[in-house]
DNA sequence: CGTTTGGTTGAATCATAAC
DNA sequence: CGTTATGATTCAACCAAAC
């Protein structure tokens, strides 16, 4: 999997996590080398004592040294810097996600402006589940906001407009994604069963984010890798990942979680260019959510198959595209509902995908 | 209508729209008199030539004199000036709002953080119609960004918790709101039927925000008036509004538009409020007027009892104290709500003493 | 085995009046 | 001003245990 790509004389080191601070890293790595970087730096939360729930309960708060800064010029000294490297590392085409809460997202879009970055869209991730203001001083905090710049003004960034519109039920992507935040079994737990990482990112985010603007093949870095949910997405979507954490224990629980993600088939890769493609329904939002894995098998009612694809079509043998135009071909029908025609499995049973979709409807008018 | 308060030298010229520059009309004003700023700035947008629709229709973009900016550094300039005039307005305990999109926010929030503004959230309004993204090069710019800011950290800021709950549907108010843009007959048009405005905010969202964030009679100064949605909905709401705004024809769209406002009755503008600003009732009142008797036994929801004295406080196995005090060491808790954890027997059931507080208070209002 | 209930938790700048 | 005492306050998701 370990491979490099020459760049002149420096090597850049693909699919591996970097052991150091991540500004020196960068700066001893390759200029103009890197297509995509995604950037979730520390978040300077300044709290102040403890919070308990109504229930007395103590609220586990990020508390970690990692995320004490002195002063906002502290802060602001480290995102020029780090944000400097990053731009050095990327090719002129390239782009950068950061994403931050209020107390460093404006800092970190005024340097990105300073230096030159241009702004392609701030985005605001709707948590579905987040945490309550449990002493009704203020409003439930219940986004986070990221920034997609790229390097240069007029850069030719990547852009799958057609992928992400298949995400959304054929509706054009809205700079507001809702998704849940990291829980369960894709929470991350140290050897004492505590989470590993006290602000694990959604896969969820990150398919979104990579699927969207970067083409598979792409160099993918991850300044602040964590538990490396950057470079397991990567891995799964088929582009070349770097991270660089110094904390030795995120460092070893990534690498696990990596060697055990699978790259899903070149099939299940590709994405949709057709502009006829247009789904009616939101059957990528299964496959994001990671209820439906890309390259698993749809069964039919009597026994056609269908494999699932990462922007949220279907392959057959000699068809491919939404879940209702793959019905309709293998049946010889003008039209199919692929929402109760398609079934998975589950537990020995087969299972139609509309129970899936009853799932992530509920959790929608939540909101 | 039109009033004035005086304060010291200068008086406050409430409910009139005043001609001028922002700053220096600010920097006249009278210091620490006004309660809550809305501002809704120029976003600085740089544009860079037309667009069209796919229709081939021309959209009529934001291109006015007063959006044009030379630099960023002009930009930070001017932001400096006018919040740092807005400061120097608040009265100790007030609060700022302000409204940008990606263009010009991040420079506003980190600019809030350098004069010592204290971020309390930042709020997404969510345009449930935005404007698609006709090129198919971006994401759709579907949302713009409030923040809401206290003048100084530890300051007591109003926030009508109660009351946003209540427009929520009875859970607490989130940092994303979903609300229309402002089209059809709300949207102000001038005598040749064109919108009188190019960024006429709806009046929902100012609702929310001066519902939220205000008390009746209020001060609410908007330095960036436009077509005085501030004033109108601050109208309407039964709190005093100061717009200021140097163009005249928004002036005047203004001026008719809220002369035309009516304001609600009392009882409309009456929020639903927390039991904080209920009088304290001290828990020995019960005993005094009978409501308990010295020597009848409390009983807790898990099966602790503790028994009433005289004085007002209660005694267990092994502690005396207040009920609140009784009730945090009997559970181990760092602290304890006695009012709604001890309860006592009336006709065979258990009824929290809260019930009798609630008498008490009843009878305090009757008097 | 399916369903219900109870417990836990999540990037949080989370109190205030009285003394 | 600092200290002490009162007392207000939570939503969605997931999981394990109970039924």
């Amino acid at each position: 999997m370990t491979k490099t790509k020459d760049r002149g004389a420096v090597a850049l080191p693909l699919n591996t996590i970097i052991d150091g601070d991540c500004i020196e890293v960068m700066r001893s790595l390759p200029e103009a080398s890197v297509d995509l970087i995604f950037a979730d730096p520390p978040y300077n939360l300044q709290l102040r004592g403890d919070l308990h729930r109504p229930d007395n309960s103590l609220v586990d708060a990020v508390d970690d040294a990692w995320d004490q800064f002195s002063s906002f010029e502290a802060y602001d000294r480290f995102t020029r810097d780090w944000l400097s490297a990053a731009k050095r590392l990327l090719k002129p085409n390239g782009a950068i996600w950061v994403i931050g809460s209020y107390h460093n997202v404006f800092r970190m879009g005024a340097e990105l402006q300073n230096q030159g970055f241009w702004i392609l869209n701030d985005v605001v991730w709707r948590k579905s589940n987040p945490m309550p203001n449990f002493r009704g001083k203020r409003l439930t905090n219940a986004h986070e906001t990221l920034i997609w710049a790229s390097r240069d003004e007029g850069a030719k960034y990547t852009f799958n407009y057609e992928a992400l519109k298949a995400l959304n039920e054929g509706i054009q992507m809205r700079s507001d994604w809702v998704l849940p935040i990291c829980t369960g079994h894709e929470r991350l737990k140290d050897d004492a069963g505590d989470k590993a990482h006290p602000t694990q990112k959604p896969e969820s985010l990150l398919h979104r984010v990579i699927l969207g603007t970067t083409n598979a093949g792409d160099v993918v870095l991850d300044p602040f890798f964590g538990t490396g949910t950057t470079g397991a997405v990567a891995k799964m979507l088929g582009r070349e990942y770097i991270g660089i954490e110094r904390e030795e224990a995120y460092r070893k629980v990534a690498k696990k979680r990596i060697e055990n993600v699978r790259k899903f088939d070149s099939d299940s890769i590709a994405v949709s260019t057709s502009k006829r493609a247009e789904p009616r329904v939101a059957f990528g939002v299964l496959v994001e959510r990671g209820m439906l894995r890309p390259g698993e098998m749809l069964v039919s009612p009597r026994g056609k198959t269908a494999k699932v694809r990462a922007d949220g079509t279907l392959i057959g043998d000699d068809v491919k595209g939404s879940i209702h135009q793959v019905g309709a071909h293998l049946e010889g029908a003008p039209s199919c509902n692929g929402w109760t025609y398609w079934h998975f499995k589950r537990d020995g049973k087969q299972v139609p995908i509309d129970l899936l979709r009853q799932q992530v409807r509920a959790e929608m008018r939540e909101n």
